[in-house]
DNA sequence: TTGCTTTATCGTTAATAGGCGATAAACGAT
DNA sequence: ATCGTTTATCGCCTATTAACGATAAAGCAA
């Protein structure tokens, strides 16, 4: 992961909306986009348009499934995030590979 | 660290200027200002602004020292944020503390 | 086909961000 | 008191973001 692509991470998640919202995807793993809107006192719209900058930023996948769309987190980008995050230390920081 | 305080810093590592800023500040544990300037092909005035918005995240730390400003990491937040970002993993995700 | 449900997109408005040059402010030195 | 250095802020412009309602699009059911 690059600094660009970890950028784009977390001006993704510079929204306490977008958080709550990723972190309501790593609960139950995986969820449609009515069931988010349900959770949140925001507009269909407005919801649809944060998952839309969730799923740009690589953080989380959309997978259309009949009329609905099914969102889940990508666990691969979240763990190189988390790895990125970690390796902010003293020395090491700037080494990191992948 | 709540949601809200987790967003602002995203949101301040939202720009790859930023990030680098950060670990820079890192590598080096402590820098002027200028210093920093002559690092990045941006005026002085933008990276300033960069610094002001690190600074108004909590991430970042600036102290003046006669007309210059020493800008350096506060660990702690660093710490909290790296807590919190190690934190998001399924069902202990939304339990962390402080 | 016609409707119903679900989600994405459009258009608008207000606010914020990113970049710059110019200027102000703070301080040390002369 | 004035000058030089360093950093912060202002003003400007453009681009992006956040929110909404309204509408389009996609698919299932009848």
């Amino acid at each position: 992961m690059d600094t660009d692509q970890l950028s784009k991470i977390c001006k993704a998640l510079g929204h306490p909306t977008r958080i709550k919202i990723l972190e309501h995807l790593i609960k139950i793993n995986s969820c449609v986009c009515g069931e988010i809107v349900d959770k949140f006192p925001f507009s269909q719209s407005t919801i649809s348009q944060h998952l839309k900058l969730l799923k740009e930023s690589g953080i989380v996948l959309g997978e259309v499934e009949g009329p609905k769309t099914c969102y889940c987190v990508d666990n691969a980008i979240l763990d190189k995030f988390k790895a990125y995050v970690s390796n902010l230390k003293c020395g090491v920081t700037n080494e990191q590979k992948n």
